[in-house]
DNA sequence: GAGTGGTCTAGACCACTAG
DNA sequence: TAGTGGTCTAGACCACTCC
């Protein structure tokens, strides 16, 4: 490996990162595997350890890799607990966080409406998947909402299959299609709940509920979930860290 | 600067960067303000450029300081317009971000009400300073807010000073009371507007709005300010970023 | 040209994990 | 005991800013 002396300067490390982030995304390394040690990968991509250190430095900043002393660098996994709660940032007011009965209200295959192309970045009609469902927390129903896959990258994603899976969606979509959630964005807004989720919600039309529109992303930033939720923010409130 | 080899390790650039942290706190280096050098630095602490580096690094993560390339390391501050967006999270639907109008309604020196003395460890019935402010967006007024800060800290704050200043209240906060907020955290519900947020509003009774709770902290996750705002988010949102 | 932060290397040693 | 990541050092050189 040598470095390119140019105008356009790109620091060795970042190159490296580039070709870990491509082993990531080509699946060479799965989520919950150990990627080579840095010595190992010091030695496959002729530069020092320091220099891949910080390569990984970076990706572990970004929650891609897993750092654990003693037992090497591990890709990250939607399986771990302290996960989950990145992504759902609902908590109650009074209490411990209780992990949420998910039911499955619909799941239909069909063609993108132009909103969603635009957000996934996919040509309108293209093949997508639309499901729905509520989540119930503790028997209180909290969240009801609906989410957009790509049909493409999720062929085979059944009804059955999200019903039975236990633990978060983002889990099954890692460990079954291969896609991996790396970071989203949530626009919120305050809205008053129309007939259907007040029946969802058990709460009355026109009562203020969160709706929460989320895109997410896997490697290299590329867009492929869209979801709207509605959420019932009487006993619980949606968390954000300013820093 | 000998590390202590013990049963409670602490590495180096860790106790270097409780340091810098102090010096922080204490003022010796105000925001805007450049640091020493990396390699003073190291003189000082008798440690090498490459540990000072490394608690600097973290520093900088952490948005306390600024690393500028050939010029030096310099204390973060709010006056910088890309900070202002990381504790501003509301955006327009459509077209670019606005500076909005300030409009102070109300300020009042009092006593810290139980609620407000438990959020930032006061004791009840402590000098208490309340403003109260609404956010008006191209004319659109959007955000209607309660805030309140311990009184001994702000001694000097008056109705004029809030009113005469241009830009975050954060920003004055740093520069004439050496109070530098650097992280915050906020708790979002959607709520039915009452009378008072209606009519500040200009909204109808029972509109939904967006109620946001904010503690913020300044160096050594001391809180020292809480908010309760309420925003109208017909043609705004709430950006948030889940990683 | 002098001074700043940024990159890269090579090597020594420490802390932690597992067989 | 061997292998992993974590710390620390010393030194060379690069990129950027300012005078």
């Amino acid at each position: 490996m040598r470095r390119v002396s140019s105008p356009t300067f790109s620091p060795l490390y970042q190159q490296i990162k580039g070709l870990l982030l491509e082993g990531l995304r080509s699946g060479e390394w799965r989520p919950g595997e150990a990627i080579p040690s840095e010595v190992d990968l010091a030695a496959r991509y002729r530069v020092s350890q320091g220099t891949v250190r910080k390569a990984i430095d970076e990706l572990a900043a970004e929650n891609l890799l897993l750092r654990r002393q003693g037992k090497g660098t591990f890709v990250a996994t939607h399986g771990e607990p302290q996960v989950r709660f990145r992504f759902l940032r609902l908590a109650p007011d009074a209490g411990k966080p209780v992990v949420p009965d998910r039911q499955l209200l619909e799941f239909r295959r069909t063609r993108a409406p132009v909103e969603l192309a635009r957000a996934l970045g996919l040509r309108a009609g293209d093949p997508a998947v639309m499901l729905q469902r509520r989540l119930v927390f503790a028997g209180d129903p909290v969240v009801f909402e609906d989410v957009w896959l790509p049909g493409n990258l999720f062929k085979g994603l059944t009804p059955q299959a999200v019903s039975e899976h236990k633990g978060a969606l983002y889990n099954l979509f890692e460990t079954d299609f291969g896609t991996r959630m790396v970071r989203a964005e949530e626009r919120v807004k305050a809205v008053a709940a129309d007939a259907s989720a007040a029946k969802q919600l058990a709460v009355e039309i026109g009562h203020p509920l969160l709706q929460v529109e989320r895109v997410s992303f896997t490697y290299g930033d590329k867009p492929v979930e869209w979801r709207r939720g509605l959420y019932k923010t009487d006993r619980y409130f949606y968390r954000s860290e300013l820093g």
